[in-house]
DNA sequence: CTTTAGTTAGTGAGTATTAACAAACAAATT
DNA sequence: AATTTGTTTGTTAATACTCACTAACTAAAG
C-alpha cells in the first residue's frame, strides 16, 4: 500500500527516532536535515509540507502494526494465548526499536492537528475493536470469563499495556519490558480466565 | 505550600487550558497573554520564565492531586471502596475541568525537558506507590486477591483509568466519562476479589 | 518616593517554506 | 556516436512569521 521511495522512508525513520529523542517539539525540518545529511529544501523534493510527513509517519506507524498482527493469529489455539503472543510481538517490536513508544501516544501527540487526529483515531479504533472480536470469540468458546463485558476487558489489557510501555519511555528504557511484560500477561491470564 | 498570587493562579490556569486546547505547541507566551489580556512582557512581572510557569503547572496538579487523595482514603472501609471513591474523585474533577485531561498525560508532554522531568516522574512514582500500598493492605486483610502481586494489580488499574481519560480525551469528550468509569470500576471489583 | 504592574518597541534565534539555480543522469532526436 | 531535452535531486539565499525574552518608560498605589 505505501509505495514510499528509499528517501522518503529513511526521512519517516530519522523523522520517528527525532520524535522519539527531543519529543514532537524536535521534529522539525531542520533536525531532519541535519540528521539525513541533507539540505533542509531536499526534503520538500520527498515530500510537500512537513504534514505530509507526519501523515507517512502514521501510515508507516499502521501498516507495521497490521503486519504484527498478521503474524500473531495463526500459532496459538486459546484466547489468551493468542492475546500473549500478540502482546508479546508487539514487545519486541519495542525492544528492537524502541523509538517507536514515543510514537504509541502519538493519540495525544497529533490530536490537537485535526488533519492528523482523524487517521490516529480511526487507527486507535481499529486496534481497540480487533481485540474486543477477539475476547467475544473466547468468551463464546469458554474461554474468558463472560461476567465482563468484552468492551471493558480490552479497555483494561491495552490500557495496561500502554501504560507499562509509556513508563519505560519515560523512565528512559531502564527495566526490562520483555519481563515485566510478561509478569502482567500472567495476571492478565490469571484474571480473565472463568 | 503553593504561595502563588491571584495573577500567577490566573497564568497557570489559562495555561492548563491552552495545553488543552492546542496542545504544549499551543501553550506561548503570546497565547497565554492574549488568554488574560495583558501584554507579554507583562507575564515576566509574574514568572522570570516560561520553564517556571510549566514549574507551577506541574505543582498546581500535585497539590490537587494530593488534596484529592487525601479525602478520598477516609470514607470507606473496604479496600474496594476506597479505590472506587478515590478513581471517582478523579473522575468528577475531570467532568468538571476537562482541561485537565490533557496535562495527565503530561510526563509524555513534559518529558523530553530534563528539568522537568524530574518532578514529573516523582509524582507519577508518588502516586502509583500510595496505590500498591492500600492494595498490599487489602491483600493482608482478604479484600483483595493474594495470587497477583500488588504492583500488577496498580498496573491493571491505573492503567485503565488513564486509557479510558485519555479515550475521553481523543474522542472530544464524546461520551460520559462517569458511567465508563462506574463500568470499568464494576469490572476492576470483579476481578480483584478473591 | 519607592514599589508594583503594566505598557510599547525591539532583539536575536528559530520556524516552515519558496525561488533560483546546478549537477547528474536517462531518453529521444539528430 | 553526438547532441538535445527533460527529470530528479540536490544546493544557496531569502522569505515572512513566530518564539522567548529584554530595555526603557509610565501610571498608580501605599
Amino acid at each position: 500500500m505505501n509505495d514510499f521511495t528509499a528517501r522518503q522512508k529513511q526521512i519517516i525513520q530519522k523523522s520517528i527516532q527525532l520524535i522519539a529523542d527531543k519529543g514532537i517539539q524536535g521534529l522539525t525540518i531542520k533536525n531532519i536535515s541535519k540528521s539525513i545529511g541533507i539540505s533542509e529544501p531536499a526534503i520538500y523534493r520527498h515530500f510537500e509540507n512537513k504534514n505530509d510527513i507526519i501523515l507517512g509517519i502514521i501510515s508507516t506507524m499502521q501498516s507495521a502494526h497490521d503486519d504484527n498482527e498478521s503474524e500473531s493469529v495463526i500459532e496459538a489455539n486459546e484466547t489468551i494465548g493468542k492475546i500473549k503472543s500478540m502482546f508479546l510481538r508487539h514487545t519486541n517490536r519495542f525492544v528492537k526499536n524502541p523509538s517507536l513508544t514515543a510514537i504509541v501516544f502519538s493519540e495525544e501527540i497529533f490530536n490537537n492537528n485535526s488533519i492528523l487526529a482523524i487517521p490516529i483515531r480511526a487507527l486507535m479504533k481499529k486496534n481497540q475493536s480487533r481485540l474486543i472480536t477477539l475476547l467475544e470469540k473466547g468468551q463464546a468458546s469458554g474461554d474468558i470469563r463472560v461476567d465482563i463485558d468484552a468492551e471493558q476487558i480490552s479497555l483494561m489489557v491495552i490500557g495496561s499495556f500502554r501504560f507499562l510501555v509509556s513508563k519505560w519511555h519515560i523512565m528512559k528504557f531502564d527495566f526490562d519490558l520483555k519481563v515485566e511484560v510478561d509478569k502482567i500477561l500472567n495476571a492478565i491470564e490469571k484474571v480473565l480466565t472463568p
